[in-house]
DNA sequence: TTGTGAACGTA
DNA sequence: CGTACGTTCACAAT
């Protein structure tokens, strides 16, 4: 609201402005880690929210073209057919920015066939007339002729867009000696060469303004072009045409259709949690509080949902036998929660669509609902696996589980952390989730209850599963849910560790690292931590004056492949004590995260993070089991620390060799590659003899090694540079090994293509089971964004695919352990390996269970090759 | 205290 | 300018 007390309406030319910011501010600043350039989006916002603190207007909307075309450019295509293409780089940011605008609750506005402009002067116009004060805001000098008492336009200066100049009448006339409404006049003249519309030769703003103060009106200087003298005058007379022209194409219109009016263009209060989303996606920090200062949030609260349509049933308490009966007597699907306390049942809470039930836990009440829980009786449980774990610490297998909305909402949306039911009903309900506060000590608002929870979980499920396709349906049915029991009793089974073994190794590494850190002090005279990048920038780079080497966003690299480069340009001993210091303290970093995460029972149980990946992986936390050391000599004394438990005679190690590339071969359907799977030959002599035309057993190692560099890399869309770099050879050498490859497995590049260009038809990548990835950057005008889709699109099917196997393989080994009563139990998943104990005389069986189970858990045209080992521990049993 | 980036372990 | 992860440390912002 103003002095004058009327409203005050703000109106923004969205694409000016964040083209001028676009230019202003350097694009290196502005990027996120990914590849995504915010320069246009973070200047505009910058500007708007400063904007917004000043003015405090109480009504506000912002305009974007919709593309060049235009009415416009119907009269005249030559209409700013001098502009050179905005660069892809700009042009991405624009549906982001939208995106921001939406998340503050500004309204966007865009029309098919007119300019940001006409629907500025539209809304000033419509403003002014219902007693509004409006400021328009755009970088377009058309925009003056919209000044008028009621209308104040701001315009960026040159200096850049913080400044904004204000135009009223009165500045008008200082600067362009005429009201506003003669401004289109003066620039019909004058020509405006930005929107490639020529005036009259030789006629600057001086002459212009000359004429129409002597004539009055263009229409009169028209007519009276005759009188004019001099060349100048002639001029103005042979370019009559374009001048009318220029008048009519400049005039902005005022009359454009629009969805809203400027009374419904009432600020709102912003959605401060999407905001949040998409600023963290942006990587904005410094922008977050601005905007929350400059406009009012709505308090992160219950205000921001929808109200519930439906409120949640409130709950019956029941006993352990009334429970029972309240489940029995209902037919169709069930939610059931668990609440938990120390790993157990603490509360069980039932739902149905409309009545819900709960109880405490108790003996009686597991003896009561045993006999559903474990039967087939639909059950519906929202991230299930911890309550399962929980259930089966009470002695109780859950039976029935058929659906997660956690895990299906993940299916369908991969790449979203949706970690909790709250953010589900957030996304798919548009409701918040009750939540105690856990910051008060008697909270306001009270959370919902295990019972309410489940009723929220139905009406999620009803949502998610409307929106699944079959395919991916078939995904959760066949493979997640059984995925998930069988991880349950992994992570309850856990893994031996030998503490012994690891304390003595780790005490050996204190010592070692500190010996070596003491010995790089020596060599430049002084100490620093040799953990921090900071110091050791300033130690390489300044002290020891070593050349500069890649750029970080914080300075320069001292990764490894990087130190290790310097040793070789320029060798310094304290180049290879760091290294060593790295490996050392790395391994005892390792040693000791697994020592702590011992459990009293002598095993390290493990997390798997089902929705942990992209692609359809798992991935472990807590602590991560899938990256424990292999490849030097002493992390095989971390792995002899992993033992055989008591009441077990031997671990099992089994191994997918080489699926990724057995996918490969199935999926481009290559003959050569199909060939050399079939032939029983060592999979990179048989292609490295193909690549270099010689007999398999003249592959010499170093051909052998260039063939599998080649085929790794091409299942993670390796390019010739790539290769170059990890084979340390010349580039040219690196584009000749790809060309020969693809020269005799021509199939494999034609999949990789088609799968790439399949993805950008479909919007996802597929796997062999139906699992899906989208991929919306694959159309991106980003060429970084673009290309890092790329690589991933033509990675997801095939990482994917064997993520698929292996889950099959793993759940269908665990089925007939239980159901041949035996004993012996999976531990580990670690990708394409999987770790088994094996009791006393049971090793025949289940070896043959493991082997027949991998191997037969996906059809494909070349044959699944599974490795076993055997052994007291995991370093003796691996290979 | 919390969040971020560099570095590095695995498949 | 090679995909997919999790953990640790230092450091800066709080």
């Amino acid at each position: 609201m103003t002095d004058s007390g009327k409203p005050t309406l703000l109106v923004v030319d969205g694409h000016s402005l964040a083209y001028r910011a676009f230019f202003a501010l350097p694009v290196d600043n502005f990027s996120t880690k990914d590849g995504q350039h915010t320069n246009g989006i973070y200047g505009f916002l910058s500007m708007f929210v400063n904007l917004v603190k000043a003015e405090r207007p109480t009504h506000l909307a912002v305009a974007f073209d919709t593309s060049r075309h235009s009415f416009r450019t119907d009269e005249y295509p030559e209409y700013k057919a001098n502009r050179s293409e905005s660069p892809s780089e700009f042009k991405g940011q624009i549906p982001l920015l939208q995106d921001c605008l939406a998340a503050m609750n500004v309204t966007v506005l865009t029309k098919e066939g007119v300019e940001a402009d006409d629907i500025l002067a539209t809304l000033a116009t419509q403003g002014a007339d219902q007693g509004f004060d409006v400021l328009v805001c755009s970088g377009d000098r058309d925009t003056i002729q919209l000044v008028t008492d009621d209308v104040t336009l701001l315009y960026p200066s040159v200096q850049g867009v913080s400044q904004l100049k204000r135009y009223t009448p009165d500045a008008v006339v200082e600067k362009y000696g005429l009201p506003p409404a003669n401004y289109p006049d003066i620039a019909a003249l004058v020509g405006e060469t930005s929107d490639n519309l020529p005036g009259v030769p030789k006629v600057g703003e001086k002459t212009a303004v000359k004429w129409l103060t002597q004539y009055g009106s263009l229409d009169a200087l028209l007519a009276s072009a005759d009188k004019i003298t001099g060349v100048v005058g002639g001029n103005l007379r042979d370019h009559l045409d374009d001048v009318k022209r220029n008048r009519a194409l400049n005039a902005l219109l005022r009359d454009v259709e629009l969805p809203v009016g400027p009374a419904e263009l009432a600020m709102q209060p912003i959605d401060a949690q999407a905001v949040r989303d998409i600023f963290a996606r942006l990587e904005f920090r410094t922008l977050l509080p601005r905007v929350f200062e400059a406009m009012p949030a709505d308090g992160d609260d219950l205000a921001a949902a929808s109200t519930p349509s439906v409120a949640a049933p409130v709950p019956d308490e029941l006993d352990a036998d009334a429970l029972a009966a309240w489940v029995a007597e209902r037919e169709g699907e069930l939610a059931v929660t668990f609440t938990t306390e120390g790993g157990l049942p603490a509360r069980i809470g039932v739902a149905s669509r409309d009545a819900a039930a709960e109880a405490s836990w108790s003996g009686d009440v597991a003896t009561a609902l045993r006999p559903w829980l474990e039967s087939d009786a639909p059950k519906v449980v929202a991230d299930a696996k911890p309550q399962v774990k929980a259930l089966r610490r009470a002695g109780i297998r859950l039976g029935g589980l058929v659906f997660d909305p956690i895990l299906a909402g993940w299916l369908l949306r991969p790449s979203f952390p949706d970690k909790g039911l709250g953010d589900l009903v957030d996304r798919y309900l548009d409701e918040k989730l009750p939540e105690a506060d856990p910051t008060q000590l008697v909270p306001e608002t009270e959370g919902a209850t295990p019972a309410q929870l489940g009723w929220y979980t139905l009406r999620v499920t009803d949502e998610i599963r409307e929106e699944m396709p079959a395919p991916v349906a078939s995904v959760l049915d066949d493979i997640e849910l059984p995925t998930l029991d069988t991880l349950a009793d992994m992570e309850l089974a856990g893994v031996a560790i030998s503490h012994e073994k690891l304390s003595a190794f780790s005490a050996e590494l204190a010592a070692r690292s500190e010996d070596i850190a003491q010995r790089a002090y020596a060599e430049i005279g002084r100490e620093v931590n040799l953990g921090s990048p900071k110091q050791l920038q300033e130690v390489l780079f300044e002290q020891l004056e070593l050349p500069k080497t890649r750029k970080t966003k914080t300075g320069y690299s001292t990764d490894a492949a990087v130190l290790a480069d310097l040793q070789e340009s320029n060798p310094h001993p304290f180049l290879d004590l760091l290294l060593q210091h790295r490996e050392a303290t790395k391994l005892r970093q390792i040693i000791e995260s697994l020592d702590v995460a011992i459990g009293d029972d002598g095993r390290a149980h493990t997390t798997y993070v089902q929705t942990g990946s992209q692609t359809g992986r798992l991935s472990s936390t807590d602590p991560n089991l899938q990256n424990i050391p292999i490849r030097n000599e002493e992390s095989h004394r971390i792995r002899a620390a992993f033992e055989v438990g008591e009441g077990y005679e031997t671990l099992l190690t089994a191994d997918y060799s080489q699926i990724e590339m057995r996918i490969m071969a199935h999926l481009s359907g290559d003959e050569g590659l199909i060939e050399a799977f079939n032939s029983g030959e060592d999979l990179h002599r048989f292609v490295g003899a193909r690549v270099f035309g010689v007999e398999p057993a003249e592959v010499t190692p170093a051909m052998r090694t260039k063939v599998k560099a080649m085929s790794y890399g091409l299942v993670y869309g390796l390019s010739a540079f790539g290769l170059s770099k990890q084979l340390r050879i010349d580039q040219s050498e690196a584009k000749l090994l790809m060309t020969e490859y693809f020269a005799r497995f021509g199939a494999v590049r034609d999949y990789l293509r088609s799968a790439v260009q399949q993805a950008r038809i479909d919007g996802y990548t597929e796997t062999i089971f139906g699992r899906r990835r989208p991929f919306p950057d694959l159309g991106s005008p980003n060429r970084v964004l673009r290309e890092n889709a790329e690589r991933a699109a033509l990675n997801a099917p095939i990482q994917g695919s064997a993520a698929d196997i292996m889950k099959l393989a793993l759940l269908h080994i665990h089925e007939q352990l239980v159901a041949d009563g035996l004993r012996s139990r999976v531990l580990l998943q670690i990708h394409d390996e999987l770790v088994v104990e094996v009791a006393a005389g049971e090793w025949d069986a289940v070896e043959a269970i493991v082997r027949d189970r991998m191997g037969d858990a996906a059809d494909l045209t070349v044959p699944l090759d599974v490795q076993i080992g055997r052994g007291a521990n995991w370093d003796v049993a691996g290979h």
